[in-house]
DNA sequence: TTAATACGCAACTTTTTGGTTGCTTAACGT
DNA sequence: ACGTTAAGCAACCAAAAAGTTGCGTATTAA
């Protein structure tokens, strides 16, 4: 499909997947698909979908115990975006000292 | 069409268009809509598109002198990321402890 | 053992997205 | 003035995404 640091970003673009992860994070212990999707105004077959989406890049952890499937938020892959986005922080101010530090701090080609 | 953190989230979930706001960022002047399409392997109207999303999700000004367009990346925005990431960052250890700083420093309701 | 629950799978629909081509308009260079 | 260049707009297309319903199956409770 598509290399995981997109997986990651299209992840966590839609809203609804971003309020399900943070149900997730803020949940006080894993949560089946079931109860997930009581907290949604959308099917369980959708709920299903975003969590298949967050598992796969990596956000969401499931444990299955008999017919029950229990989600857990991992939030260990966001350090990737934080990483992508940290590096453009440099040019935050909008100054030209952020592409002179680039430019000085990169090999010369 | 859909609120200002998830235009942001989505501009920057497409590799194409990471790498459209890269080059705006490394380049060390503006670059016309004609300069940034003959780096990549997509059409000008392909260009003008992606630009136009990232215009939208503020990551990109754009100057018009005469005929022509010169485009500016603007870094700020990604603020917002930082701070959606930031939030989570507490819980990257997996441990527990992130869910009793976030519960112990909320609001009581 | 029978009914209810939790879920996956598959098919389908609708909307969005990423991309294209064709045409027009405005600005330059000569 | 005239050809060329820069770009917008609109229509179109294909693929992906977001969501649905229907159905089958395994697990649990009665």
């Amino acid at each position: 499909m598509q290399d995981k640091i997109t997986k990651l970003f299209k992840a966590i673009a839609d809203p609804t997947r971003r309020d399900i992860f943070h149900a997730l994070v803020i949940a006080t212990s894993a949560l089946s698909i079931t109860q997930i999707s009581s907290q949604f105004d959308i099917s369980r077959q959708g709920v299903t979908k975003h969590i298949k989406t967050l598992e796969e890049a990596g956000l969401v952890n499931i444990n299955t115990n008999g017919r029950e499937r229990f989600c857990n938020a991992n939030a260990k892959p966001l350090k990737e975006v934080s990483k992508w986005v940290e590096f453009y922080s440099q040019f935050w101010d909008n100054s030209l000292q952020g592409l002179e530090n680039y430019l000085n701090t990169k090999d010369n080609e």
